[in-house]
DNA sequence: GCATATAAGTCAACGTGACTGACGTAAAGG
DNA sequence: CCTTTACGTCAGTCACGTTGACTTATATGC
């Protein structure tokens, strides 16, 4: 338990301090992140991943449309659908925070070794709910 | 950086369900948790462990106290200090808390194997920062 | 074709838990 | 004695979550 709280809050603080820089939150790099991974993702679809309200979501994700990180376009197949999806400076900032949180990974990964990472992404499979298991078998 | 999302999630949903019951949020369960894990510890080792101000502890650390989940005591050895400990009420409630998650663990180690789970702590400890890490050669 | 359901957006109000800055007090220590 | 440390508190701010109600556009089933 102590583990992963230290693990979680180390993982995420030098991000937190990139978001400053531009004003932003962790809630909206979570919207970048799952947007980037999900392109032309629905907007139900990504509150259902985020689990969070609709009003919370607007928020965040209206400040990345307006100030263009994220594109939103009609779904051809279904009008009443909004697909998003990031821009060029959307990606941009996504790489550029993912670089420092994928290098935190990288060195656990190099110093522990294969075998390790095997049971380290086993563990980690066993604490998320079984519903939420699924999305990885795609991958 | 999906999976520790996801597990981080998850790990603290049920929580956060028994602690709404008391009015509680998870701030209340760091700090419980913490001075469950380290009986007599001082207002500032605190600080320290959760990285967050005086101020914000202040209030959800206040509440804990005038609710009498957690004593303070001057230290007879510095008068200036205040050591923090559970008392029997808040035992009770962490130990309700750490169950589900205790649950949560103990059944992603048993499906996942001992060395599965070596391998698990080895990659969350490189990625907690090595200053924090002492923490735990101490356990 | 109309009624209902779904997807999305928005207005308003609220709560928690972070933050900064400033100030007060008690105890320790050179 | 003066400075530093540990703690507490007042005041204001912000991010990000919540509920509830309402609108608009589109899809879909009868």
């Amino acid at each position: 338990m102590e583990l992963l709280f230290f693990a979680y809050r180390d993982f995420t603080t030098e991000c937190d301090a990139i978001l400053a820089s531009y004003g932003f939150g962790r809630a909206h790099h979570r919207v970048v992140y799952f947007v980037g991974r999900n392109p032309d993702i629905s907007v139900t679809a990504l509150l259902e991943i985020l689990r969070i309200t609709k009003q919370s979501l607007s928020r965040v994700l209206g400040r990345l449309v307006r100030e263009g990180f994220v594109t939103t376009r009609q779904d051809p197949a279904d009008g009443r659908r909004r697909l998003l999806t990031l821009t060029a400076k959307g990606r941009s900032l996504e790489s550029r925070l993912s670089a420092t949180q994928r290098a935190r990974i990288a060195k656990a990964y190099r110093s522990a070794g294969g075998v390790a990472v095997e049971g380290y992404r086993e563990v980690l499979m066993g604490i998320i709910d079984e519903a939420d298991r699924r999305r990885f078998h795609r991958l």
